[in-house]
DNA sequence: GCCAACGTTGGC
DNA sequence: GCCAACGTTGGC
């Protein structure tokens, strides 16, 4: 089994959000970003497991987990003249952007934040905590994995 | 709202 | 195929 971790913003698409879906399942549509595709499309594995970050929002964190019901698949989105995630460059001879669908597993008691993410020295390898990092899907360590669930079990 | 980092685009 | 210009991400 793999780890994943996935970074949505809360005002789009937060775990309320997929919460509040059928069956707290969703199609992970509109990324647009040729390294993301390709993990979606070609790495991640039915019950892989993901961790959802909440970016750009304060704080950012880890507010849960999900796990994958369906791998890779073209993202219709992209077809979609009058969808925000319109790609004319693809179509369904030739799909550019995949997507697979994720369940929502369980939500965190309490959001896992950013900073302490960064004061685990355990967790420096993390891609999230590389300067820079704007990847939304990044692989995660069955190591770190078990950490971040540690973290959030206990009372901040 | 600022801006550093990084990806993409397109002229040459 | 280089690289400057531009757009986006996302923490702060």
């Amino acid at each position: 089994m793999n780890y994943w971790l996935m970074k949505s913003e809360p005002d789009t698409f937060g775990i309320d959000d997929l919460a509040a879906r059928p069956e707290q399942t969703e199609p992970w549509d509109g990324v647009r970003n040729y390294q993301a595709r390709n993990m979606m499309r070609d790495a991640m594995r039915l019950g892989d497991r993901v961790l959802f970050y909440h970016s750009n929002c304060k704080p950012p964190g880890i507010v849960g987990t999900m796990e994958v019901v369906r791998e890779g698949y073209p993202d219709d989105t992209a077809w979609d003249p009058q969808h925000k995630y319109f790609d004319p460059k693809s179509s369904p001879d030739k799909p550019r952007w995949y997507r697979v669908d994720v369940r929502l597993l369980e939500r965190f008691p309490r959001l896992v934040s950013l900073d302490e993410l960064r004061s685990r020295p355990e967790l420096a390898e993390m891609r999230i905590l590389q300067r820079g990092n704007r990847l939304s899907i990044t692989p995660v360590s069955a190591e770190e994995w078990q950490i971040i669930h540690e973290i959030a079990a206990i009372a901040s």
